[in-house]
DNA sequence: AATGAATGAGCATTCATTCAT
DNA sequence: CATGAATGAATGCTCATTCAT
């Protein structure tokens, strides 16, 4: 009886997602709060008043829960950004609104960037640091270069090393964020953003 | 006779401060080969052919030692760094510098900064993190702040906000730092560091 | 239905408690056996073919096992002098009772007392000392006092200070019993109690 | 030069046994203010402004120093009473004394008496139980019995279980001393005082 | 006589994980 | 789906003890 059989799985699938999503959020939340490494399974089950058990049955390992964890913050971010750059046409505009959106997101979402800090030492071996660069970063410098083309085209930027000028303007933007993360007050991040977003797209744009 | 007493302190610092500085440089050691949250007093002992008992003897529990991990990081780059910088005269050779020779240390002691992004994690508190911030960041910014100063008053550099200037200058080396850390591959660091210090310096001087 | 829930409350009590219960009594055991100091979690776990973590997991650390242990003997030996004090009527008879029957517990139960005796010296600070006193003695200098007031209002006893009386009829019987626990044949259980009833029943009643 | 030599060794002897007797008075001090679980050798040498390995270097292990201190502590308590004894001629008196210079020397020592409550639970075995008894409480049970003989041999005292009579007696002091121990301000160990000598001489005279 | 570096065994405790129900 | 009892390995840490100096 497949036919029966599929509105279960369809159902399962969905109250799975919403408990995967459910555990993933209160697990960022607790590890912005206490630090990754006191952040268990018995604290989260605690804080969502469900057993540790549960978010055994839910992920497969606690590997795999960090994992998720860490590509739901990367994914909820890089869907900000593209939503709020495709709005634009000119490369110097998606440039700009690229660089000022990202901190608009780490602005607005404290905790997960706070979590994503410590869950950058989760990262054991070299293959894992490897996997994280490739999904974390690759995906960013990708729509850089992206937007660097767009502009080229348009005629509107000049000659420059695509791939470290990607890695450049993300880690500028990253590097700052880490600031902002250990201590908030220490950095202004909407002066920092204006100045970034300014200074890329002055390089950026034909002599 | 003061002259007798000093060779017996300085003997006794002396092998205190060789087992510290060794268990140290064992301990970013494993740290950057197996994670820290993969690294216990049993492995570092282990790896300088010792027992866990000796690092408690010598440090102060676990927070102790990679407290002075970190310090002994920063305190190394930091007087690399300065002793560069103070070679140069003018504002913008200092900044310039100051930039190159960042990503000059980094590149050549690349476990102490892979460590370094693990260690980050080991923040649990607020609190911690702010203090991490006051003495890892303020330095940097502080010592990037006397180097503007200097360009100022050589008429070299024009007006802007110090303070952000300093947190964005040193987040952009430290989110490519990062990027090197997790796939050093990905990014090139002699590229980047050329661009950066292209771009501040050419960014302070008067229009 | 609150008759289906209850049972399922009392099956979660049911086994969660047998377990407290079984880990104390062997707790007790091995105390008594090996002294407290030489009583480890996994010593215990070991006696009873668990594992220490099991122990860690019905008790919330090592102070409440061993609170939770000294609080049971002292149940304990608390409901039998009492059930048995009840079945007198007349003060005198309920003091011999009380003395006599404390003396029957101690002797039926030597290994509790044993522990008892060891476990005296888990108190570090003046307020643990404190709180030991509170729970272990005032409820006996209370008994005794109840049992003053029968006889003085069945004009069976005569005039003397309560509360030091109180004290010195259970210190005896502890003084003895510590005796006892150090030499087994040292002291004469049943002469001592002997004794000791005669003497304070003497003492109690009207010249 | 046998003459010469000796000088030296009775200084040696001299300086060895006050330094004894010096850890001996710091263990009892921070086991009465740490407890003995707490107290360690590092502990102790610390109070002393010495290091931990001379205390390892004047004892023979930990056993050796718990003992000692334990029989420091009876013995001074028992040098005490006996002197006071003495004093006295008739059996009444004397059995009077014992018990009021009992309670005496243990008000006004209390640290002492905190410690060795707390040292009841170092002997672990039955042996080092029965060993303590012997060494503790047959002097003492010695000791009284030698006082009634004299008050039988007075024809001041009548019959009655010389041992165990001597161990009641005893368990009521040390019962009322570590109700004491535990909360001081639950005990009068004045009035109980007078209460036990009052009860116990009246007891022991002839009808 | 005294130090202090070093040991090594032992400890309570934490925790991801398993599994019967 | 969900529970919670149970596991077992690992961890930081304590401490009496040893020993070269």
């Amino acid at each position: 009886m497949p036919a029966k059989s599929k509105p279960v799985e369809e159902k399962k699938t969905f109250i799975e997602e919403a408990r995967r999503k459910q555990i993933i959020d209160a697990a960022l939340q607790t590890i912005a709060e206490q630090g990754y490494t006191q952040t268990s399974f018995a604290e989260i089950a605690k804080s969502l008043g469900i057993t540790k058990g549960l978010i055994a049955y839910h992920f497969n390992g606690k590997h795999d829960l960090i994992t998720s964890a860490i590509h739901t913050i990367l994914n909820r971010q890089g869907a900000y950004i593209r939503g709020r750059v495709e709005e634009e046409t000119k490369g110097s505009a998606k440039l700009r609104v690229y660089i000022e959106s990202s901190f608009e997101y780490i602005s607005q979402n404290r905790s997960q960037f706070v979590a994503l800090v410590d869950l950058w030492g989760s990262f054991t071996s070299p293959e894992e640091k490897k996997a994280f660069s490739d999904s974390a970063y690759d995906p960013c410098r990708a729509h850089l270069k992206k937007i660097f083309r767009i502009g080229v085209e348009q005629k509107e930027f000049g000659k420059f090393d695509e791939q470290s000028m990607a890695s450049v303007i993300q880690g500028a933007i990253d590097g700052i964020m880490l600031q902002w993360v250990f201590d908030p007050k220490a950095v202004d991040l909407q002066e920092s953003s204006r100045e970034l977003s300014e200074m890329f797209v002055k390089r950026l744009k034909k002599a």
